[in-house]
RNA sequence: GCGCCCGUAGCUCAAUGGAUAGAGCAUCAGCCUUCUAAGCUGAGGGUUACUGGUUCGAGUCCAGUCGGGCGUACCA
């Protein structure tokens, strides 16, 4: 809807002999008494005019003319904006379009023909997943599902390292344990993952083992079963969030070599070096970052011969080149902050144009049971245990609240609110929007025959007129910016927003306006208005991935 | 020390550089013989951490100060 207005203020702009490089911007005023939209064309350009702003106003808006039955009245107001008030015939008008659209309503097409790559979880297979990856999860998640509403070809990837030194503590660790299990004596290593779950995969070796294995000091069967267990039960646990991958990208394909020899991982160092940015001393082998202006070199192979992370980093990065994807998405936790700039830095040297990667970092969680705030913690204990939040609270509440603030916001997740089934909690407002439209329309069909499932003819819209009727037809037009808004951020809390927004609409709606109890004529329309805001909100929840309840 | 993020009502958080800084919770006052009261209406509550700057206009951008978080590994 914003869009609308674009090319008749532009119209208006050269009729009045008005030239300028502004790009001509529609809002929505806070306010509603300063309209349905404004623009402040006249406040930019009065600058280069050396024109009042007012009196520019004033002049455009003589220039200004909108199709009959769509924009009832402009005003100059304020210091100098132009407020636009929508006719509510032609709200109505556009609300039909929502009935007509259905689930497609907000789609966009600005996406198509293109591939997006969004890497989100990529948790290496040492443990269960605790609360703040699933943070970057459910963020990663959003996002795929936001460009997927605006047509793009999305790839859901995850990045994971099976080899390297934390599997080898993580099979060490499993081997002390089974050597428990054995009744042999050992020192368990403060080096090593403490976490209950090694025992438990201890338990699963040793009742297929027995004491076998005992007496050799070989890993194989230790890591495979601790590799096999986690990750059954990281998977496991995001689909019980409705998080599913459609890549797993091993890192280790990036160490294996081709035929002539090489593997991607050397290329990058080939390459970086025959640019002069590579340097060996120490044993190790290094980006020369200090040529970029950065205080020390970073290590890519370490002089124990294995590479650091940052070198699979790089050519795992030059695979999604490879792979012609023209978005590529990171969604990380604020502690891998550092990670990304030297990545960057690299592909730049090598010629890629990074400017297609875009990273989405999200702060970090904390959570409050009982007034009591418990940080987060990596290694010890199951408090911060994304599995156990999830049998707390439930699925929809630990996606919602995961996602109602902004990814740059410290998230005080406060479980005691989640768990509550009640209206302090953000997930039963919304969903109580929807179940009670549901009813509404069990009601209805059992009342006066109205059935939402055959009806096909959307014209009584048309006798709406009260305020909140067109405040809530109005809402429902703003679907699709908040879409592309939410998706242009990569921040799918401005969904949230408004969708609570959407909600608070619908009730004020229901309590002013009664709808089986009235006219039957008003009766219709304002169940096809209650029709087409259940439409939207189930259109909104998918993106979200939250469940669109019938009844509560 | 350096880098990134944050600082807004008692609490948790909003506010694409726009108009009188908004919601929810909590507090107080109203609304169900009527479609789900898991709802709605209203009231009180603010020097947007501080100091400068940029401009028609700054919570928002820039510089600095103070406070908190995360990094600052030959861990990922």
């Amino acid at each position: 809807m914003h869009e609308f207005f674009i090319p008749f203020i532009s119209d208006a702009l050269k009729s009045a002999g008005i030239e300028t490089d502004k790009p001509v911007q529609i809002e929505q005023p806070a306010d509603r008494k300063f309209g349905d939209f404004s623009t402040n064309i006249a406040m930019l350009c009065a600058k280069e005019c050396r024109r009042n702003p007012r009196e520019l106003a004033g002049e455009l808006l003589r220039h200004l003319s909108f199709p009959a039955g769509t924009v009832a009245k402009s005003e100059v107001a304020g210091p100098g904006f132009i407020n636009f008030y929508l006719s509510p015939l032609f709200i109505m008008k556009s609300v039909e379009q929502i009935l007509l659209d259905g689930d497609a309503y907000g789609k966009g097409r600005s996406g198509a023909g293109q591939r997006a790559v969004v890497e989100y979880v990529s948790a290496n297979p040492t443990g269960p997943l605790t609360i703040g990856r699933g943070r970057g999860g459910v963020l990663g998640d959003c996002i795929a599902n936001l460009l997927e509403t605006q047509g793009y070809e999305v790839t859901r990837e995850y990045y994971y390292n099976d080899a390297g030194k934390q599997m080898t503590i993580l099979a060490e660790s499993v081997r002390y344990r089974y050597l428990e299990l054995c009744e042999q004596a050992v020192d368990f290593p403060p080096t090593h993952y403490q976490g209950e779950y090694i025992r438990d995969i201890a338990e699963v070796v040793f009742m297929e083992h027995s004491t076998a294995l005992a007496g050799s000091g070989e890993l194989g069967v230790f890591k495979e079963a601790a590799e096999t267990i986690i990750f059954n039960s990281i998977r496991a646990t995001l689909e019980r969030l409705g998080i599913r991958h459609d890549s797993f990208f091993n890192e280790h394909t990036l160490y294996i070599k081709d035929s002539e020899g090489t593997s991607p991982n050397q290329r990058v160092i080939d390459a970086l070096a025959s640019k002069g940015f590579i340097g060996n001393h120490e044993g190790a082998t290094w980006f020369m970052t200090t040529k970029l202006g950065q205080e020390k070199d970073k290590v890519l192979v370490k002089s124990s011969g294995e590479p650091s992370y940052r070198l699979p980093d790089i050519a795992y990065h030059i695979t999604k080149f490879d792979r012609k994807f023209d978005r590529m998405i990171n969604v990380f936790g604020a502690d891998h902050i550092d990670e990304y700039p030297d990545v960057l830095e690299a592909l730049k040297i090598l010629g890629y144009d990074t400017g297609c990667i875009e990273i989405a970092i999200n702060q970090f969680v904390t959570t409050t049971v009982e007034g009591q705030t418990l940080k987060m913690s990596t290694r010890k204990g199951n408090a911060d245990l994304l599995d156990d939040l999830i049998d707390d609270v439930g699925a929809d509440a630990t996606r919602l609240f995961f996602i109602m603030r902004g990814k740059d916001s410290h998230l005080n997740f406060d479980v005691e609110l989640a768990k509550k089934q009640s209206k302090d909690n953000p997930v039963f407002y919304l969903q109580y929007a929807h179940a009670r439209i549901c009813s509404l329309l069990r009601m209805a069909k059992q009342e006066t025959g109205f059935d939402a499932d055959l009806v096909n003819n959307y014209e009584g819209l048309s006798r709406l007129e009260s305020p909140s009727e067109i405040q809530l037809g109005f809402s429902l037009l703003e679907y699709p910016h908040w879409a592309r808004t939410s998706l242009r951020l990569l921040e799918p809390q401005k969904m949230v927003e408004y969708l609570h927004s959407l909600s608070e609409q619908y009730h004020r709606f229901y309590q002013e306006c009664p709808i089986i109890k009235a006219e039957p004529e008003i009766t219709e329309a304002r169940l096809l208005l209650s029709i087409a805001t259940r439409q939207v909100l189930r259109n909104g929840f998918r993106i979200l991935g939250i469940s669109a309840p019938e009844a509560m």
